[in-house]
RNA sequence: GGCCCGUUGGUGAAGUGGUUAAACACACAUGCCUUUCACGCAUGCAUACAUGGGUUCAAAUCCCGUACGGGUCACCA
């Protein structure tokens, strides 16, 4: 029997190779523009590390004129996880990125779902059966595993390969009985690689690293007739033409058997980008960001606690390139999109995803934005978590905005706010509906109350400067210093100094002791409902 | 264990042979400013280039060994 009457009798009713060839042309981009992918599996949500890919892939064909596309890779058909497809492309959807082409809106080179390209996989694997580069393999779990144990006994390279691949040369007859007996079996290639050739991949990013040939008999097609990953990968990005493979550093490792395919199908090579992995620390010890155990790591962890997308896109930025954040910190009125990024500048060991940083660059964020921009970006994240605040929100459109304005914008702007739930706690005292809930829950000390009704009968609105001067008189009057540093010199003759005096009357309307500008506040609010709030203070001291 | 990669202050990092006696940012501490907090400014974190050797007039920067850390060795991606 013949190799090709063998692959006849595998795919009978496959197309020709070239069918796909013609289907799938070259992109006509402009030089230098890159073709970068998503490829994540269905298994849940996006992981922080593959958005920080998803991130940087998007980046390069945006900033070439290029083009990004996601791409499902589904073979595993163990993993899959309910809604996985939708929950990915809701997860990147949120962050804006460019995707050119996706399993929903389709595209030139589809499907873009693997599971749905069995058939083009299998005509590649007939090619190779019929040029006798790849064969059936009928070994079981069992047998594979006692390979393993002996090749560990013997301290040599674990593997299917060489000798050791037992049906590398199997009688196509015999073969084509197992089959017809039902008995399974996976399709391996046939490697030509040597181990003591030596190879080279010049990466994007790691450089130039040395690795000896591919010699394993990988497998191609899996007992259910899918692809394995390394497969998918080089038919998927020959026919959809990538032009910069962009993925974990966790591939580097693989890129022999990547190599090896490449060249056994005649395809031209991809350029690879392997990036490090983000990490934790954790006791003493660094390891990668996990999905399971820390919840940072997942998108939906920033949806809850409020930090804006916006602000994960430019740390992500900065933890793609070390000096966009500097840049950025020159060019404030510049986005993410004005910078141009490099490999050059990319780690080669793995970052460390802090948070703290994280939240330093979202209230830098915040601090950018307009009362309105805080306002209309808020509403969606009140109205799925804090549906109360999201009706006062509503209700109190131009209220809201002025509260949100105080000591916004200028030359040194107040950095308070790290995301969206902070609005309730440094804001939320300003509205009545909120404030009376539970107000005072934090206050522990005794103040000097009398000072609010004092006080009360000479507020009035004015200028700034008038209302400060006016405050001072009162200060005065009830026995408090109103100059540092007389008070430094002589405590003992007065009841406390101006800031005391004026945290009694801060605390009183507002709950807390650090609170923004106290006049702004005052004059929101109002004389009756400053009458209010002192009244209820009192009380309850 | 084999193969691959990495190792600069509390943290992220800049720097790839000579004004870097090591930028910048985050964190922390102190002081100044101030109606509080935050912001801002100043200073500090006891003089941070894993370690041994080599190349060189000169090395964090190039080469080799050692230690430590990470990745990978599936019909998972």
């Amino acid at each position: 029997m013949t190799n090709r009457e063998f692959a006849d009798y595998l795919f009978p009713d496959c197309k020709e190779v070239a069918y796909y060839e013609e289907k799938y042309p070259n992109r006509n981009l402009k030089e230098g523009a890159m073709v970068t992918r998503f490829a994540p599996s269905p298994t849940g949500f996006v992981h922080m590390g593959s958005l920080f890919a998803a991130f940087i892939s998007n980046q390069y064909a945006k900033q070439t004129g290029g083009v990004f596309y996601l791409r499902i890779e589904d073979t595993d058909q163990k993993r899959m996880v309910e809604n996985g497809i939708t929950g990915i492309i809701n997860d990147l959807s949120a962050f804006d990125f460019d995707i050119k082409e996706d399993p929903i809106q389709g595209g030139k080179y589809g499907p873009y779902i693997q599971s749905e390209r069995k058939e083009i996989y299998q005509a590649y694997v007939k090619k190779l059966i019929q040029e006798g580069k790849a064969y059936p393999c009928f070994c079981t779990e069992q047998e594979l595993q006692d390979l393993r144990k002996m090749q560990e006994k013997n301290k040599e390279r674990i593997g299917y390969y060489g000798a050791y691949a037992k049906y590398r040369n199997v009688d196509l007859e015999e073969a084509k009985k197992l089959i017809e007996q039902k008995v399974p079996y996976v399709i391996r290639l046939k490697s030509n690689g040597n181990f003591q050739n030596t190879i080279v991949l010049n990466d994007c990013i790691k450089g130039k690293v040395e690795f000896p040939e591919n010699d394993m008999d990988i497998v191609l097609l899996k007992q259910d007739g899918l692809p394995t990953y390394h497969l998918a990968h080089v038919i998927d990005d020959h026919l959809m033409h990538t032009t910069h493979v962009i993925r974990g550093d966790e591939w580097v490792s693989s890129y022999p058997i990547h190599y090896d395919l490449f060249h056994t199908f005649g395809f031209p090579m991809p350029k690879y980008a392997h990036i490090a992995p983000l990490t934790k620390k954790e006791n003493e010890t660094v390891r990668k960001l996990s999905k399971r155990y820390d919840p940072e790591c997942s998108i939906t962890y920033y949806e809850k606690t409020g930090i804006p997308k916006e602000a994960v896109k430019l740390y992500l930025a900065t933890l793609m390139n070390s000096n966009f954040e500097e840049w950025y910190s020159q060019n404030p009125d510049k986005t993410i999109d004005d910078f141009t990024f490099t490999f050059e500048k990319m780690a080669i060991g793995g970052s460390l995803f802090d948070l703290q940083k994280l939240e330093s660059i979202s209230k830098i964020y915040f601090s950018s934005l307009k009362a309105e921009e805080v306002y209309e970006k808020s509403l969606p994240y009140m109205k799925e978590y804090y549906p109360d605040f999201y009706h006062i929100l509503k209700q109190n459109k131009e209220y809201s905005i002025q509260v949100f304005d105080i000591e916004r914008g200028g030359e040194r702007p107040r950095k308070d706010l790290s995301s969206y739930s902070d609005i309730l706690k440094y804001h939320g005292y300003m509205f009545d509906e909120f404030f009376f809930q539970e107000p005072y829950k934090n206050v522990e000390e005794h103040y000097d109350t009398a000072i609010l009704k004092e006080y009360l009968s000479v507020y009035k609105e004015e200028s700034e400067e008038e209302w400060f001067q006016h405050l001072k008189e009162c200060a005065e009057k009830c026995g408090y210093a109103t100059n540092r540093k007389d008070y430094k010199l002589h405590p003992e003759e007065y009841k406390g100094n101006l800031n005391l005096f004026c945290e009694i009357i801060r605390v009183a309307i507002t709950g807390m002791k650090d609170s923004p500008n106290l006049y702004y506040l005052l004059k929101l609010l109002g004389k009756e409902r400053i009458e209010k709030r002192f009244q209820s203070f009192i009380e309850r001291n």
